[in-house]
DNA sequence: AACGGAAACAACCGCAAATAC
DNA sequence: AGTATTTGCGGTTGTTTCCGT
C-alpha cells in the first residue's frame, strides 16, 4: 500500500479538509507530519499565535490543509501535552467521566491536563476491545458499587423529594436538563435501549452502550450477544464476544431498568411480557447506528437538538404519562423509532407548553404502540426464550416489560432531576457571576491575555481554578495533587459537568465550568514549548 | 525468522456550531 | 439576514509496534 506520505499519495481533494479555498490549486499533503512540517507549524504558531490554521498554509508553505494543521498542533505539538501511557487515577476518571456523560471526548481532555480527546478517544476504544475480549466489565467495580450507592440513596429519598414535585419551574426545569442529558445516550445508542444487561450502578449514560457498542470493529453480533444477555439480566459468558460486565453484582431487574436507562422507570419483570412493545425491535428500526458505534454525539451545553422525546413530555402532561401504564416508554419508544421526528428542544427554560405537534406524536405513538402490543402479545406470551429463538429474530423482545405505574419519585424526570441534585448540584460551589465571556464561548486570545492579565485574573476569580485547563497546564497541578485531591477534583469535576448540562442554571454552571470556553490559546505561550523531537 | 493478531497511535473525514463578512 | 469561512468534535480508518506462536 502506498503511504500517504509518499510522493504521489498527496491528496488533492482539498474538501478532505474542509474545501478550503486556501489551499487553491496546491496539493495538500497528507499523511504523517514529518519533523520538517512540526518544525514548521511550530514557528508559524510562535509567530502568529494559534488560530486562523487555513492560513498556516498560506503563511507557511505547508502543503496541509488548517484543519491537519490544526489537529497536529492540538495533538502533538501544543505545549505541556502529557505523553505516555495514562495513570491509574487518569484511567479512573476517564471511566468515570464516560459513564457520566459518554463519549464525550472533549470535555473529558479538559479535565485531563495534558490529554487530548483523542488520546482519551483511542484509549477507551482500546480498552472497550480489551476489556470484551478478556470478558471484564467496562467499568471499574468500585466506580459501579458507588454509583449504585448513589442510585439507592437517590430512590430512598425520592419520596421525600417528590413532595416538591409541584413545587414550579426549577425543579421542572431540572428535570428537562436531566432528562436532556440522560437521552443524549438514548439517542445515538442503539443499543442502550435494545438490551439491558445493565450494570448495577450504572448511572446511564450509556455504560453499556460504550461497553457493546463503542468499538464496532471485530464485533460481529452484538446484537444477538446483548439480546441473550438481557433476556436473562446476566452475563453468563458463552458468546464468545459476550461483555460479562453485569455479572459482578447480584442484580434486581427492576433496578437494572432503572439505571440502566437513568431514568425512573421501574421494570417489572413479573410482568414483561404484558407489555411487548419492545425497545430493542424499536431501536432496531431507529437510528441505531450501523456499526453499533455508541455516540454521546454532541450536544452543546446549551440548547439541543434531540431526535429523541427525551423532553418532548414537557410539553404534555406529565401525570397523564406516568400514570398511564402504557405511556411511558411506549410513547419513547415511538419517538425513537420515528426518524422524522426530529425536534429541536430548547430545554433552557423556555416554556414547553407551546407544542400542538408534540400532543399528535404522542397520540399517535400511544395508538402503534396498542397495535403492536396487541400483535406481539401473541408472540410474547412466554419470557423463557431459547437462544436459538433469539437468533431467529432480532426483533425478539427481551427487555419489554411493563413498567410499572409510576409517578412522582419513580418518574424519570424526577429522578433524573434528583440525580442531578444528588450528586452534582449541592457540590458546587457557589457561582456570584455569570462569566458571559466565558460561558458563551467567548474566545480570548493569546494578545488578550498578554495585555489584560488582570481581566484574565478576575474571571478566573470566579471559578476553581482547576477548572481551568490553563491553569492546570501552567501549574504543577496535576503532578503535585495527592490521590485525595485527585478524587476530590474528580468528583466536583464530575458534578459540575453534571450540572453543565443544565442550561436552565447559567449562573451555577456555564459560568463556573464552561470548559468549552477555554480554547487552548489559554494555556502557556508556545514560545514555551520544548523543542519538539 | 516469519507470521498473524492485538494494541497503540496517528490522521482523516463529515458534520455542525461558531464566527466573520 | 444571509452566506462563507473557520473551528471543533466525534467517528472511523490506516499505520506502526509489540508480542505470542
Amino acid at each position: 500500500m502506498l503511504r500517504k506520505d509518499q510522493p504521489g499519495s498527496s491528496s488533492n481533494d482539498e474538501s478532505s479538509c474542509g474545501g478550503s479555498p486556501a489551499a487553491g490549486s496546491l496539493i495538500l499533503k497528507k499523511g504523517p507530519w514529518t519533523l520538517a512540517e512540526d518544525a514548521i507549524l511550530v514557528e508559524y504558531v510562535k509567530k502568529h499565535g494559534e488560530g486562523n490554521w487555513n492560513a498556516v498554509q498560506k503563511h507557511s508553505g505547508l502543503s496541509r490543509c488548517g484543519k491537519s494543521c490544526r489537529l497536529r498542533w492540538a495533538n502533538h505539538l501544543r505545549p505541556n501535552l502529557k505523553k505516555g501511557a495514562f495513570t491509574q487515577e487518569e484511567e479512573q476518571l476517564i471511566a468515570e467521566l464516560h459513564a457520566k456523560m459518554g463519549n464525550k471526548w472533549a470535555r473529558m481532555a479538559t479535565l485531563l491536563p495534558g490529554r487530548t480527546d483523542n488520546e482519551i478517544k483511542n484509549y477507551w476504544n482500546t480498552r472497550i476491545k480489551r476489556r470484551q475480549r478478556a470478558g471484564l466489565p467496562l467499568y471499574p467495580t468500585n466506580l459501579c458499587l458507588q454509583t449504585s450507592k448513589e442510585n439507592q440513596l437517590i430512590q430512598n429519598n425520592s419520596e421525600v423529594k417528590d413532595a416538591n414535585k409541584q413545587n414550579g419551574e426549577i425543579l421542572m426545569g431540572s428535570m428537562y436538563e436531566m432528562a436532556e442529558f440522560e437521552f443524549h445516550s438514548f439517542k445515538s445508542n442503539p443499543w442502550l435501549l435494545s438490551y439491558s444487561l445493565p450494570l448495577r450502578g450504572t448511572p446511564s449514560s450509556g455504560m453499556q452502550c460504550s461497553a457493546i457498542g463503542s468499538q464496532t470493529r471485530s464485533f460481529d453480533k452484538p446484537a444477538v450477544n446483548c439480546i441473550m444477555q438481557s433476556s436473562e439480566f446476566q452475563c453468563h459468558g458463552s458468546p464468545a464476544n459476550m461483555i460479562s460486565i453485569c455479572e459482578q453484582v447480584p442484580i434486581n431487574p427492576s433496578e437494572m431498568i432503572n439505571q440502566r436507562l437513568g431514568l425512573g422507570y421501574t421494570f417489572n419483570p413479573e410482568n414483561h411480557n404484558k407489555n411487548p412493545m419492545s425497545f430493542g425491535r424499536s431501536i432496531l428500526g431507529s437510528h441505531a447506528l450501523s456499526n453499533g458505534t455508541f455516540s454521546a454525539s454532541r450536544h452543546p451545553p446549551g440548547p439541543v437538538k434531540m431526535e429523541l422525546p427525551s423532553l418532548q413530555y414537557q410539553e404534555t402532561d406529565y401525570s397523564s404519562w406516568l400514570t398511564d401504564p402504557d405511556s411511558p416508554y411506549e410513547a419513547v419508544d415511538t419517538y425513537i423509532q420515528s426518524p422524522l421526528t426530529y425536534f429541536s428542544v430548547q430545554s433552557h427554560c423556555t416554556s414547553p407548553r407551546s407544542s400542538g405537534l408534540l400532543e399528535a406524536l404522542v397520540h399517535e405513538s400511544r395508538a402503534l404502540s396498542s397495535m403492536q402490543k396487541q400483535s406481539s402479545e401473541k408472540s410474547s406470551s412466554s419470557s423463557a426464550l431459547t437462544p436459538s429463538d433469539m437468533l431467529e429474530s432480532s426483533t425478539v423482545n427481551f427487555c419489554s416489560g411493563d413498567w410499572e405505574e409510576t409517578s412522582g419519585p419513580s418518574s424519570p424526570f424526577y429522578r433524573s432531576a434528583s440525580l442531578i441534585n444528588e450528586c452534582s448540584f449541592d457540590e458546587l460551589p457557589p457561582c456570584t457571576v455569570p462569566s458571559a465571556s466565558v460561558s458563551a464561548g467567548t474566545k480570548i486570545t493569546r494578545a488578550e491575555q498578554v495585555s489584560s492579565p488582570n481581566k484574565s485574573a478576575k474571571d478566573a476569580s470566579h471559578r476553581p481554578d482547576f477548572f481551568r485547563p490553563d491553569a492546570l497546564l501552567g501549574s504543577n497541578w496535576f503532578f503535585a495533587t495527592s490521590q485525595n485531591l485527585k478524587t476530590s477534583i474528580m468528583n466536583d469535576a464530575i458534578a459540575s459537568l453534571l450540572a453543565e448540562e443544565d442550561g436552565c442554571k447559567p449562573c451555577a454552571t456555564s459560568s463556573m465550568i464552561s470548559f468549552d470556553s477555554y480554547p487552548w490559546n489559554n494555556m502557556p505561550q508556545a514560545y514555551q514549548m520544548p523543542e519538539h523531537d
